[in-house]
DNA sequence: GCCAACGTTGGC
DNA sequence: GCCAACGTTGGC
């Protein structure tokens, strides 16, 4: 019985890409921290995702864009679900939106906590390289989306190119 | 620093 | 509801 729920669960978890500018936080930041919440997302269609799709135990691949490397860095686990986040309502936060209320936060964020930190970063080039990685929605021409989703496949690939074990 | 791709806004 | 203008993202 054991056995079954355990198998289940791991079946069901799911896997994310999320963006971050290093110079805004990184994944040392995160190293840092242990946990942190991913605030400032301010599209609907990740915000979607944030608010509807993301449950604890999901595990995420950390994405340094506009940056020198720009690469997977590490990976983190969902620790709490969609929620409002508080600095749309942060007058003096470069994410402010006079629309957002407590009622109606509009904007969510999810807590994560760190796992690890590659130690070979895999870059956009070893990515686009690889046949499991290289149709990543983070490789997709003119892909925005700071918040998407990746495959079983794409996150052992990604495991694989960083020469670490997939967990 | 450039600029293509994309999402949002607002006039009509 | 269309679409031009605008602002932002993010690779290059």
């Amino acid at each position: 019985m054991a056995k079954i729920a355990a198998k289940a669960a791991t079946k069901s978890r799911h896997y994310w890409l999320f963006k971050s500018e290093p110079e805004a936080y990184s994944i040392d930041d995160l190293a840092r921290d242990g946990t942190t919440f991913w605030d400032g997302v301010r599209n609907y269609q990740a915000r979607n995702i944030l608010r509807d799709e993301i449950r604890v135990g999901d595990r995420v691949l950390f994405y340094h864009s506009n940056a020198e490397p720009m690469a997977i860095v590490g990976t983190m686990e969902v620790c709490k679900t969609g929620y409002g986040d508080h600095t749309a309502r942060d007058k003096k936060s470069d994410h402010y939106d006079a629309k957002c209320t407590v009622e109606n936060p509009i904007w969510f964020m999810v807590d994560v906590k760190f796992r690890k930190k590659f130690a070979t970063v895999v870059t956009r080039e070893m990515l686009a390289g690889d046949l499991e990685t290289k149709g990543m929605v983070v490789m997709a021409k003119g892909s925005r989306l700071s918040i998407q989703p990746v495959t079983t496949e794409e996150w052992r690939a990604v495991h694989l190119l960083a020469g670490e074990k997939p967990d």
